[in-house]
DNA sequence: CGGAATCCCATACGATACTG
DNA sequence: CAGTATCGTATGGGATTCCG
């Protein structure tokens, strides 16, 4: 937990918050959780403001999370590549929706 | 909404993502929701590595957001200073805590 | 006690261009 | 199509020191 000293909290650990607080990881997990797999450049387009870069740094962050899995049928270059979530990815899309709906109408 | 493009999404707003990724802006809101009231202190001191700057960072931007009020009773410095949640701070931690709860077990 | 001031570094992110 | 490469800026955040 992201707390260790004097008072007890309930807070996660620093380490996911890293990963679930980078500008678009949320994004990303309630795009693919609403939409079900996706491909890289639509979720691109739904985010208007990301570069490439800084996309493709956020799948890696979420895949290595265990969150995201990235499929890519045949290893060329150039060929579709699918994301979806994992089990614990869809687990925390349960989770982070009402927040996420709290927030919206907030 | 932080998705305003091509697909459809119950992502929040990103400049709430902002304040919520925050390092420690999470960790704050469940120490707060969690214990009631707090002073600068016992927060700085749950947050060992957490420097003063940071935390007045963090709590400033809380406050602005409406999350947290800041009293001073007396309008002197070094005089005690108290920290709450407000009603709309509250609304989040509810939001937040099956999420955080998930996430440590995760 | 509750900060403010300063310094400094790491990294996050965007823009753009290029590629298999 | 799905990235990678490169560059530059902004900001985040830790450490430290000082102050009323």
């Amino acid at each position: 937990m992201c707390c260790d000293g004097e008072l007890e909290c309930p807070c996660p650990p620093v380490g996911l918050i890293d990963v679930v607080g980078k500008k678009w990881a949320m994004c990303v997990v309630t795009l693919l959780g609403y939409h079900g797999t996706l491909r890289f450049g639509p979720i691109q387009r739904s985010l208007p403001r990301v570069s490439p870069a800084t996309l493709t740094a956020t799948l890696r962050a979420l895949e290595k999370a265990k969150l995201v899995v990235r499929t890519a049928k045949e290893p060329v270059r150039g060929a579709p590549v699918s994301y979806d979530l994992t089990a614990r990815g869809k687990a925390l899309y349960g989770n982070l929706l009402p927040l996420a709906e709290w927030l919206r109408s907030a």
